[in-house]
DNA sequence: TTTCCATGATTACAGTTGTAAACTTATAGT
DNA sequence: ACTATAAGTTTACAACTGTAATCATGGAAA
């Protein structure tokens, strides 16, 4: 794969839009975007475009109107995004980071259990 | 307490020196990052002018050089700072990130029973 | 065929950020 | 008392961001 551009924040509202539908017409993309943030279509199309040159993206021509696809894939972002906050915020820390969050009141019950299930799984694995 | 601003990447790190010597000079300021980054002391000065700027932090003055100490949390900044990247990078939803986190390989096997511990703490606390 | 509209492309513009040099002023040493 | 030094303050400057208006062009409608 190539390098992972930087995203900013406007920009990960549009690729998440991207990855769920990999393809998506800008017109699509707008009204998709509709529901989470207050942007005029313009605003939209700026970010669309900032995408294609930092090669986040590309399209395919249908007729006047694109179809825009991701070149980076969501997995990668996701990690290279979680290393920069967990970097910034905890020293690199994933563990601290984790018992953190798992001390917050920010997780329901449920979502403890289910969390210990998934570690639990982990641990078979490891040995 | 006031507003929590905005605190940028490079500011994190002074702020992360400032929290754990809640009276410190500048030139220990620059000579703990020395550790950690490759900034020129003048950078670091205007690390710290942003930050003072921004009311992140104080000072008190002893004799010719100045006592910097933080003016919000911690605890306050890890919060909003991870939300921030919830939101971003999964929507808001700490389970989510936990579950991407459980399941990657970043964490040890020590550190998921440590993690389990914690965990059943919550547990308890919850009823 | 001419015109209008939609969509992509270009331009705008201020604020933030990373990165640092230059300036100023007070203090410490001579 | 004078000077050098160091700490704080101001200025610099390009890249990135958020937010959007305007321009241009090709296809659809009349």
């Amino acid at each position: 794969m190539n390098e992972i551009p930087k995203i900013s924040n406007a920009e990960w509202e549009v690729m998440k839009i991207i990855w769920n539908n990999p393809e998506i017409t800008s017109t699509n993309i707008i009204q998709e975007l509709k529901d989470k943030v207050e942007w005029k279509p313009a605003t939209v199309k700026t970010l669309i475009n900032r995408l294609l040159n930092k090669n986040a993206i590309s399209f395919n021509k249908l007729s006047s109107e694109y179809l825009y696809f991701p070149l980076v894939s969501e997995d990668e972002c996701i990690k290279l995004e979680s290393q920069s906050f967990i970097n910034k915020v905890f020293n690199g820390s994933v563990k601290s980071m984790l018992l953190t969050f798992a001390q917050s009141n920010e997780i329901s019950a449920a979502d403890i259990v289910e969390l210990k299930t998934i570690l639990n799984q982990s641990d078979k694995k490891e040995g």
